[in-house]
DNA sequence: ACCTGAACACCGTTCAAGT
DNA sequence: ACCTGAACACCGTTCAAGT
């Protein structure tokens, strides 16, 4: 019957904000700096400690532990976003700038797709974002949840392209990039499926930049359209 | 000039699989398993050679490294989809059955999710996957590389969709799930957003199960609308 | 109120040594 | 060909002790 509390930064009240000594905004700037830097592996606390030429323990006062760090950074990448008025520019045009402004906040700080599958959006940027969010649909004249299934529906989206593109920046960077060796290698790879080596062939390993650039623009083209048709039946 | 080549257990040549000790396939399974119970944390080299009862570093022989192992286990997760003949069942039904098995591996194996923003699905099971799903989208009538891009709309959507509930899920599993606790904290977090404080006194957070099924239905007959208005224009 | 260092219980990985 | 244990360089976190 007693449930243990669900506990995360956000349930718990923050510590004062006092003058002297360090604050948690610097902390949670130096974070994400390390995490932009480095990657989700490049932060631990002795190296963020160092960074703030502090003892890798002194962090703790500030926070509870690192889980919650991630917590407080992850919301901060959510407060990147820009969601457009809908009222004033329709609802598919403030939707698309929110998609892109999505793609692109999760690009700058690829450590946020490894958060995605492990932390619940719950903080209060987050949480802003997604009223915004309901509000593009809202006034896009969905009713009920139909609201919420509209919003998860692109937000989904843009998680799911991004992440993939997320993973292959990754590979790549702890790698060096060479198309020509790529290109063997998923030749061999493709082997045995005649329709992707078909394609391998083309730009697409030349330029994978714009590829996933126009991948982005029909499928976010089509999400679009699929949630239009929702309502005008 | 001489770019350090792209590494992945899927360039090297796999060692031999002779009968005697143990076996590749052997690790892999119950590297699976130990991630199945206890996620992506739970695994450790140390960990998998006691349930192999053998030493921990008896492994890397193996396998190069722990990474490989990761890249291992995630291609089987890829081998569970199941993608039937768009032949036979049409291509939509083929996207759906698709879709909603490749959010129930996900789901089964939640540790999956975490991989999906850091590892490139290159193994022989993914690209087979892969193969299939485009096979079901050719036949829907795209050309070309609409082919590439409609196969990718819909994965990203599951990916999309699903990850955010596997951070649920596992949030969840942490603490002790309690609908009371949670609907309090969530009361607070959404003090500031009135739309959101409306919905938490829906039947959302006492049967989230069901509002997900349903969110996802929504969202995939949209995503395939959308899709299939591309075909006839 | 804030910060420290020592200590604990873990990691992944290398490598010389064994059979 | 396969397996081992010791060793190295890391982790996150606790806690008594300092100012």
């Amino acid at each position: 019957m007693n449930a243990k509390q669900f506990t995360s930064v956000w349930t718990r009240d923050p510590r004062k904000t006092t003058s002297p000594g360090r604050s948690r905004e610097e902390i949670v700037k130096a974070a994400i700096e390390l995490l932009d830097e480095e990657g989700l592996d490049g932060l631990s606390m002795r190296k963020l400690g160092a960074k703030l030429s502090a003892g890798a323990t002194s962090l703790y006062w500030y926070v509870a532990n690192k889980d919650e760090l991630l917590e407080l950074a992850y919301d901060e990448m959510w407060g990147e976003l820009t969601v457009p008025d809908p009222e004033e520019v329709g609802w598919r045009e403030a939707a698309s700038v929110l998609a892109y402004s999505m793609r692109q906040a999760m690009l700058r700080h690829p450590w946020s797709a490894d958060l995605l599958g492990r932390l619940p959006a719950l903080g209060p940027k987050a949480l802003q974002a997604a009223d915004r969010m309901r509000r593009v649909f809202a006034t896009a004249g969905f009713k009920g949840m139909d609201v919420d299934y509209a919003t998860s529906t692109v937000t989904a989206y843009v998680y799911g392209t991004t992440l993939p593109e997320v993973a292959w920046n990754n590979a790549m960077d702890r790698h060096e990039y060479d198309p020509d060796e790529m290109r063997t290698m998923l030749r061999k790879a493709a082997r045995d499926f005649p329709d992707m080596l078909e394609r391998v062939n083309t730009e697409m390993y030349d330029d994978p930049a714009t590829v996933r650039a126009v991948a982005f623009d029909f499928g976010l083209v089509s999400v679009l359209d699929g949630l239009e048709r929702r309502l005008t039946t």
